[in-house]
RNA sequence: GCCGAGAUAGCUCAGGGGUAGAGCGCUUCCUUGGUAAGGAAGAGGUCGGGGGUUCAAAUCCCCUUCUUGGCUCCA
């Protein structure tokens, strides 16, 4: 007999060799029924591997990530298995679990293969998902398990098994279907009762460009027909809060061809709430005690050969402006911070006036790759709400925390709650892609650990995703589809000050060199309105809205009244406009809702006797008449309240 | 940049080898109204661009530009 101890701390005994599923079983038939996986020991198991020992067992249903991404896993071989029979001689990459369902990468030879293949596929994994095949898990030996897809011919696994320890490799087989797979794997294919394949990729074996390209076919897949329904709905409902779409339906930016692409035209609606984002950073920052700074759109090409800018990404770059006589060569500029330095060292300085924070809303431009460009999250001409910090080694912790907190407090303006840290360090196994000392970004590592703790950030750590000057705080959050940008930023740099040759005298009256905080709380101007529109589905806060009120006359006889009251507002810089088309009010007042207008002021006769409003407000209705003063209080307080 | 999908009226989209369609928007007229679409009439498109096949191409084929789902990249 094992001792089998269950989350809530009970022991019970069982049969050695008894399966997750037996445990399941002994509890109730119900949870038997959903067990998709067991977590013996902290380690996720199937759900019918025995159990030898005595052990600490999870048992993991469609309610635990685990138990979701055991089942797409699953999914996963299951669409391997009808891709074999459908397209005899496919090749099999990697079939992994993620985020929102699975994929499986596949190289499908000579064989055409786009979204109309699809139905098929899926019909196919249907048909053999009610076969109730069981995934069975076999321990092979590392020479057998290559000889087996040496016969099969599958370069792909061949590699992976190459790789990997001889005694640590298992195959999994459902149906006809066998596949090198550490595991585990629900019960059997009859658990998947709806699937939906969404889209087919090409993406690179092993995530690099130079190697061959093969077909990534995403799907997704559910336990019951109804969450599957239940998810594509959610998913329509995302896509009606996408800021492209938004961004049209509002007329708050645009793009042309003409224009060039990747490039925002910011219509007047959208630069009303991007300016008023900028003014409220604007307020925020002299409070944190920040000089606003303006530099030019250009800037030597030297300029950036100095910053190791040009050195990096030369060549991936804008090419080089030149002027028509002297042939003198300048770069839009990409970034602020070469040119923040050379304000920095317009002057000598003492220790005493450190930090100096110069910043700027500073427009820089880079080559993206076409086919990364999207929407506003990813343009190639971006404004930055950038700042260079440069302070004494000793200052830069503190100065660190000052910006988490001014991005936190950015953040809850915004009500931006769901946001993750991110710590981007050095890729230890590649220094050779970074430049700067050891000991530099070994203090600045532990420093930005230690500052986002002293915050309370709950934090990721992610090797490689450093600067190459220096490692970084980044504030991700997600748009409406699940994808996730980076917003704010923050980075410490020991790089920029060394080849900028720096200084500071310090109170030994010898030279010294600042370190460079690098940081930008929206990010950019456009990610972050993207971002913001998906967020409040276009339904912005008071102090944003690019409309605040509409007003509305009844018919054309109170149009004078109307036209007042819009002249009174105005001068209390509320922003709106009278809607004198001559509609009924009803139309009025659904073309007032649709555009999202906060507030809606209706005005007929007995609102012009009595020098009124009906006010009405988006989303909630009618809320009755009062004295437009009364209204105009109402409103300053709902405004003032978000910190503008 | 690479793989997949797409581009038809200002917007959202249907159609599909033989006279270009709908809804919304726009213009004009009627209507002067009380909390999410009043009525009528009208204007508006070389079907993204170029080439080919055909008696005939918006439709089929090739190229190209842009958009889009991913991949790679992202100072």
């Amino acid at each position: 007999m094992i001792k089998i101890t269950l989350p809530d701390g009970s022991v019970r005994e069982y049969e050695k060799g008894a399966t997750g599923y037996d445990i399941a079983m002994s509890i109730s038939e119900g949870l038997a029924r959903n067990v998709l996986a067991a977590k013996v020991n902290g380690e996720v198991w199937d759900a019918t591997r025995p159990i030898t020992d005595d052990a600490t067992v999870q048992l993991l249903t469609w309610n635990d990530t685990e138990g979701k991404s055991t089942f797409w896993h699953s999914s996963a071989h299951l669409l391997a298995e009808a891709l074999e029979e459908l397209y005899p001689g496919v090749k099999f990459g990697i079939g992994p679990p993620i985020d929102n369902g699975f994929y499986y990468d596949v190289d499908l030879g000579d064989q055409e293969f786009g979204e109309d293949d699809l139905e098929k596929v899926e019909q196919k994994m249907q048909e053999l998902a009610k076969n109730k095949s069981e995934y069975t898990r076999t321990e092979v030996s590392k020479a057998d398990a290559l000889k087996y897809f040496e016969e099969k011919g599958d370069e792909y696994k061949i590699e992976l098994i190459r790789d990997l320890e001889d005694g640590k490799i298992t195959f999994y087989q459902q149906g006809n279907f066998v596949d090198l797979c550490k595991g585990p794997h629900v019960p059997n294919t009859s658990f998947i009762k709806a699937v939906k394949l969404m889209n087919v990729a090409g993406a690179y074996w092993r995530g690099d460009e130079k190697r061959k390209q093969l077909t990534r076919i995403y799907g997704v897949s559910f336990p019951k027909q109804k969450e599957l329904k239940e998810y594509l709905e959610r998913l329509e409902e995302a896509k009606k809060r996408d800021h492209r779409k938004l961004g049209k339906e509002l007329e708050l930016f645009t793009f042309s061809e003409k224009v060039g692409l990747g490039l925002p035209l910011w219509l007047p609606k959208g630069t009303v709430l991007r300016e008023r984002l900028e003014n409220f950073m604007r307020k925020a920052q002299i409070k944190a005690g920040y000089d606003p700074v303006v530099t030019p759109h250009i800037g030597s090409k030297e300029l950036y050969v100095t910053s190791g800018h040009y050195e990096k990404y030369g060549e991936d770059s804008f090419q080089p402006i030149k002027t028509p006589n002297e042939n003198e060569e300048f770069l839009l500029k990409p970034m602020n911070c070469p040119h923040h330095c050379e304000i920095y060292k317009a002057k000598p300085r003492s220790y005493k006036e450190l930090p100096v924070r110069l910043a700027e809303f500073g427009t820089v431009y880079r080559y993206e790759q076409s086919g990364e460009l999207h929407g506003l999250t990813r343009v190639r001409g971006f404004t930055q709400d950038d700042a260079h910090i440069f302070c004494r080694p000793d200052q830069v912790k503190e100065e660190f925390i000052k910006v988490i907190d001014l991005v936190l407090y950015v953040f809850k303006a915004l009500g931006f709650d769901d946001y993750t840290a991110q710590v981007s360090l050095r890729d230890p196994e590649n220094k050779t892609k970074y430049i700067g000392e050891d000991a530099h970004w070994d203090k600045a590592e532990r420093e930005i650990q230690e500052a986002a703790d002293e915050r309370g950030l709950t934090t990721v750590t992610e090797l490689g995703e450093a600067a190459f000057y220096g490692p970084k705080l980044d504030f991700m959050v997600k748009d409406a589809l699940g994808r996730s940008w980076q917003l704010g930023t923050i980075q410490v740099d020991y790089n920029l000050p060394k080849r900028f040759e720096l200084e500071y005298t310090g109170a030994d009256n010898q030279k010294h060199r600042p370190v460079m905080i690098h940081r930008a709380p929206f990010g950019s101007m456009e990610r972050f309105v993207a971002v913001l529109i998906e967020h409040c589905g276009g339904n912005f806060p008071l102090w944003l809205a690019p409309e605040q009120i509409a007003i509305l006359p009844i018919s054309e006889k109170y149009q004078e009244y109307a036209e007042k009251l819009h002249t009174i507002l105005s001068e209390r810089d509320i922003r709106g406009s009278v809607d004198n088309r001559d509609e009924k009010i009803g139309r009025k007042i659904r073309d007032a809702e649709v555009k999202k207008v906060p507030f809606m002021l209706i005005v007929g006769e007995k609102e012009q006797n009595e020098e009124r409003v009906s006010v009405r407000k988006h989303g909630q209705g009618d809320l009755g008449s009062m004295p437009w003063a009364e209204f105009v209080d109402h409103f300053q307080q709902e405004s003032a309240l978000n910190l503008n």
